[in-house]
DNA sequence: TATACGTGGCA
DNA sequence: TTGCCAAGTAT
C-alpha cells in the first residue's frame, strides 16, 4: 500500500458513512443476527440474502430458536439460496452452542472459527462488528478492491495476492472501527469497485489506486484457471398415484443434501434416458409401465451442468413409499417440503401449486 | 492444494 | 447464449 493505512481508512470510512445501502444487518451489533446474516451472505449477493434474512429471523429471533428447530424447517427457509451445506452447519452450530455453551455465543474471531460453517472470513466479519476486534474480513468484494489498489506490489503472482491483500486488509482494520472498515472494503467493492465496470470516477481511493493508475483494473484481482464444466444427464420420473406425486429426499451431505426432489437417476454412459427410467420406476419398486417423456431441462451447477429427461407416469398402487425418505405427497405437502430449485419448477410447471406463488424473495 | 458445493443476475 | 461472479467453507 503506497498510501498511509490512516489515509485509506480515513477515505474509506468517510465515503462509507456517506454511501452505506440500508442491509438489515447493519441496524444490529448482536453477534447472532451477524452471524447469521454473514451465513446468508456467503457466496451469495448481499440484497438477495437480505430478503432471506429478515425471514429467517422473523422464524428463529435467537439461536435458541434455531437450535430447536427441525432441520428440515431451517431448510425450508433456506429454499432456493442453494449451497444448502451451510443451512445444516449453522443449525448444527447452533445446537452446539446451546449444548455445549449454554447459548452463549463466542465474542472472539479464535472462538467464532471453532464452529462448523464458520472459515476466516465469518469469524471475522462478526468478531469486528460484533465485538470490534481488529480482524480482516476478506470476501470477494475486499480481494477485488485491494488486489486493485496494491496491484503493483502483485503482479502475476496469485499467493502473492493473497499475501498482499491481507496485509494491507490487517492493516487497515488495526485502527478505529474495525468492523466499519470491513464493510466499507466490502460495500465500495459491490458498488464501486465492481468486477466488470468499476466506478473509478467516484472511487474515494482512486488517487491511490496502482490499478486505476496503470488501467489495470481489468487485470486484477488475479484468478486461477477456469477448469471445464462437463455435462451430466439424468431421467427423473414424475409419478402420480391417486393425487399424489412420488417424492424422496436426497443424502443429508454432499450435493443439494436434504432437500426433497422428484426421483432423479442418472444415466449411465451410453444408456438412453428412457432406459433409466425404466431402471429407475423398478428401484424405486413402482410396476413397470408407460412413460411419457416429458419436458428435458437444463441446470447448471458450479462445476457440471445438468441435463435432466423428464418422464411422466400414473400407476395404480404405490408400491414404493413405505421408506421415511420415500413419500406420496399432496400439492400441499409437495409445497411445505424444502425442494431443489429443479423440482420446484417441475412442480409449478406440473400446475401443483397456484401460479405467482414462489418461495424465494426476490 | 484442488475440488465440491446452488442459484440468479448481468454483460 | 455463455461465462463470470456473488459479504466462502470443508476436506
Amino acid at each position: 500500500m503506497k498510501a498511509t493505512p490512516v489515509t485509506v481508512r480515513r477515505r474509506l470510512l468517510e465515503w462509507f458513512d456517506g454511501h452505506r445501502r440500508a442491509l438489515p444487518w447493519r441496524q444490529t451489533t448482536d453477534p447472532y443476527r451477524l452471524w447469521v446474516a454473514e451465513t446468508l451472505a456467503q457466496q451469495t449477493q448481499a440484497v438477495r440474502a437480505a430478503a432471506y434474512y429478515l425471514r429467517f429471523m422473523a422464524c428463529f429471533p435467537t439461536v435458541a430458536d434455531l437450535a430447536a428447530a427441525d432441520l428440515n424447517t431451517v431448510l425450508k427457509l433456506w429454499e432456493g439460496l442453494g449451497y444448502y451445506q451451510r443451512a445444516r452447519r449453522l443449525h448444527r452450530a447452533a445446537q452446539e452452542i446451546c449444548a455445549l455453551r449454554q447459548g452463549q455465543l463466542p465474542a472472539t474471531f479464535a472462538e467464532w472459527r471453532t464452529l462448523p460453517g464458520v472459515g476466516d472470513y465469518t469469524a471475522a466479519a462478526v468478531a469486528s462488528m460484533a465485538f470490534g476486534e481488529p480482524v480482516a474480513a476478506i470476501d470477494g468484494n475486499v480481494r477485488r478492491v485491494l488486489a486493485r489498489f496494491c496491484a503493483t506490489d502483485i503482479g502475476d503472482d496469485l499467493a502473492r495476492q493473497a499475501a498482499v491483500v491481507q496485509a494491507a486488509a490487517q492493516a487497515l482494520v488495526g485502527g478505529a472501527r474495525p468492523g466499519d472498515v470491513n464493510q466499507a472494503l466490502m460495500e465500495l467493492g459491490a458498488m464501486v469497485c465492481r468486477p466488470r465496470t468499476p466506478r473509478c470516477a467516484t472511487c474515494p481511493l482512486a488517487a491511490d489506486c496502482m490499478a486505476q493508475r496503470y488501467k489495470l483494473t481489468a487485470h486484477y484481482p488475479l484468478r486461477p484457471p477456469r477448469r471445464i464444466r462437463p455435462t451430466r444427464m439424468f431421467a427423473c420420473l414424475l409419478v402420480t398415484w391417486q393425487g399424489r406425486y412420488l417424492v424422496v429426499r436426497r443424502h443429508q451431505t454432499g450435493l443439494l443434501g436434504g432437500l426433497w426432489e422428484f426421483p432423479t437417476f442418472p444415466c449411465r454412459e451410453g444408456e438412453l434416458p428412457a432406459e433409466t427410467a425404466a431402471s429407475g420406476r423398478h428401484r424405486l419398486g413402482l410396476p413397470p409401465g408407460p412413460s411419457t417423456p416429458g419436458p428435458v431441462l437444463a441446470h447448471n451447477f458450479t462445476h457440471f451442468r445438468q441435463i435432466l429427461h423428464v418422464f411422466l407416469a400414473t400407476v395404480e398402487t404405490p408400491g414404493a413409499a413405505t421408506d421415511a425418505e420415500v413419500r406420496w405427497v399432496t400439492p400441499d405437502e409437495l409445497d411445505a417440503l424444502p425442494l431443489t430449485r429443479l423440482a420446484r419448477r417441475l412442480a409449478q410447471s406440473v400446475g401443483t401449486k397456484p401460479a405467482g406463488v414462489e418461495t424465494a424473495p426476490g
